[in-house]
DNA sequence: AACTCCCATTGACAAATGTCGATATGTGAT
DNA sequence: ATCACATATCGACATTTGTCAATGGGAGTT
């Protein structure tokens, strides 16, 4: 069995509010992974991914007007809404009959941070 | 029905080699769509979180110093390994017995851009 | 009141996923 | 050649996931 090479300094700084230290500076914890990977799994499917990407070049969108780009009934667009509000990426806020969905960018920023190089 | 608001400027320049623009910028295409999601859906489970952020800060990391830490069996290891390799988050050579696996930095970097951000 | 529209929830189903035991392949040492 | 060890692959299984039809709950309009 070989050893290990080349460790690098663990400088982790000051864990940020929003999330954890970047994972390339030291090894995440368990509970640090539990979570991260809950956001990256929620951004893990193509369909959320263009809805996450639509809200955010229009700032502001509201369910029915991801039914048609998404090419998917309305369950499932309320599944994947619902699903990346879960995760912190997406804030809905209702107003009369319309649900409107905006992005967080600040999560946008601790996950870019999350992935550690600066 | 109500209309959009707020749209911004697309300014997607050049798209990188390594993969695709910012989501905050543009729509991401349907291609592009599906790419980035297998990387982050190879992101989005703890134990390969774990495994990646072992890896990257130790540099250069064997199969058989994995299995312990994860608290995993070694076909399981093996599983995400191959996950990760084949979304080029990592890479492996073999040498001797032994497989050595690396993080790709300019992968993570690829990753960081696409979420937008500046 | 009744009607229309938007959205969430439920139930169901096929498909994908994480896990491990068993087995196979390959490498180095004896 | 034989043995020991590291890794990959296969098969099986339970769990999770993406999807939609059907239904229910609000909000606004007539």
């Amino acid at each position: 069995m070989p050893t290990a090479r080349t460790a690098r300094t663990p400088t982790s700084s000051t864990d940020d509010l929003l999330c954890c230290a970047p994972l390339t500076d030291a090894p995440v914890s368990d509970a640090d992974a539990q979570m991260l990977a809950g956001v990256f799994a929620a951004l893990g499917d193509p369909v959320r991914l263009r809805l996450l990407s639509i809200v955010a070049t229009q700032g502001e969108v509201c369910s029915c007007h991801l039914e048609g780009p998404l090419g998917k009934s309305q369950p499932t667009v309320s599944h994947h809404t619902r699903i990346l509000a879960a995760a912190g990426l997406i804030v809905g806020e209702k107003r009369g009959k319309w649900m409107w969905w905006r992005v967080v960018p600040e999560r946008l920023d601790a996950l870019r941070r999350a992935l550690g190089g600066q």
